[in-house]
DNA sequence: TAGTGGTCTAGACCACACA
DNA sequence: GTGTGGTCTAGACCACTAC
């Protein structure tokens, strides 16, 4: 590559105001990953080719080819494992934790929780859905709606909103038979992997029907948590509404 | 130091089980300048020397020192800027926001807020408080309670429990007399620089007096942000307990 | 023993800020 | 122009994994 892009601004004609910037040649490598990644040619938990191979196949050097790989690591798109190889990050084998899941219980080690689902329903998508996910006017949503338990007791009612045309054939029974975390089925089933969501959080107070299916009093705080995740190229594919009962669990969070 | 400290794994003994690992140059590297950092030999905002000095003053190559440094700046601790030099970070100058605050307005732009200050107490550490900062059995600590307005409106209450120790003269008129970040003024005026935090968030319902402050009803839902900021070397040093009237603002988190 | 990622070096050159 | 961080290279060697 470096022979046919320079990695100098793009040389062309009088100075443009806001000119194109300067894109480094590790850039470009990682450009290059990243559309491989999308284009599937490398899946979820499979080794992309070693960094010696890589850098021969872009004609660079080991290190950019390094630098390029360490971002994408940093983005948590790919693991490096030392010895073995770089890896397709995946939601299916994470073994300790949910990735995207900040709950963590007062008290205990923060084990898996039980899952259950109540419905999966095909529908066309309300217009606030609609936008979040970029979904045309009218277009088909899928909406399933779990709880998740622990210690026998009611935690998380999620309301999960999917374009329905990425999840042909998605059932309430093929979330409840596949074991780990859902994210994990969307990638080894539906072919969408979840890189990145943003997460809006309130107070609310619980609804009727919230307060029966979490077990608590009507009108009790909940934690509202609105997640909107995205695969490759930022493309929103999943809205989530959580409510959590926060009496024995908390949301984490780290600043720095 | 490559002298003095050769970067293979502690050469002692018979093999222990869970050895001392290994330590890379430039995690030493990195250990020595975090050392600086935590001794006040370069202060917020100042500039650290160039990494060609660095290189030279530790007897390494720059992209050691270069390696170090990158770790401390996705950290934030430091701050690169191309062409000036390497600094050392600040919540004195966040021009743009505050870096800690996580709470967005549903519309409109996020700009500072207004700071009213209730009180600066000094008092007993109440047990919990004590153990969150790690304060001897009955050791002074300063509560200051204070709320954040938008619009007229109030929007945040927060109690900000320090070690009376480190903030010896804080009152509420300092508090209020300073213009900018609360942490931009612990820097300056108590050399107490925030690194790092963890939040607690839960969903609580307002009490009469946390209603009448924030305008709200009582039993009104509000979020409740349990915050514990550290220094150098992982020291705790301040517990903030904020509550959020989350009508019109959100908590925004990202997860990748 | 071979292959992979991880560290370290030395040097050349580029982009940016500032005087 | 000088000094700073940023990029890129080529090569040596180390640590970890697997066979």
């Amino acid at each position: 590559m470096p022979v046919d892009l320079p990695p100098h601004t793009d040389a062309d004609g009088p100075a443009l105001p806001a000119g194109p910037a300067f894109s480094p040649l590790y850039q470009q490598i990682k450009a290059l990953l990243l559309k491989s990644l999308q284009g599937g040619e490398w899946k979820p938990g499979e080794a992309i080719p070693s960094e010696l191979e890589l850098a021969g196949r872009f004609k660079v050097s080991q290190g950019t080819v390094r630098k390029a790989i360490d971002e994408l690591a940093t983005e948590n798109l790919l693991v490096r494992r030392q010895g073995k190889g770089t890896f397709v990050a995946t939601h299916a084998e994470e073994q300790i934790q949910y990735r995207f899941l900040r709950l963590a219980p007062d008290e205990g080690p923060s084990t898996g929780m039980e899952r259950h689902f109540l419905d999966c329903r095909r529908m066309r998508a309300p217009a606030d859905v609609a936008r979040a996910l970029a979904l045309k006017a009218g277009e088909q949503a899928l909406l399933v709606r779990r709880t998740l338990w622990r210690n026998q007791a009611p935690v998380v009612l999620d309301e999960i909103w999917l374009p329905a045309a990425l999840f042909k054939g998605l059932t309430a029974d093929r979330l409840a038979q596949y074991a780990g975390p859902m994210y994990g089925l969307f990638e080894t089933e539906f072919d969408v992997r979840m890189i990145r969501a943003e997460e809006k959080i309130r107070a609310v107070a619980a609804d009727a029907a919230t307060a029966e299916l979490l077990q608590v009093a009507q009108g009790s705080p909940l934690l509202s948590v609105e997640r909107l995740s995205h695969t490759y190229g930022d493309k929103p594919v999943e809205l989530r509404r959580g409510l959590y009962n926060t009496i024995s669990h908390y949301y984490r969070n780290e600043l720095s």
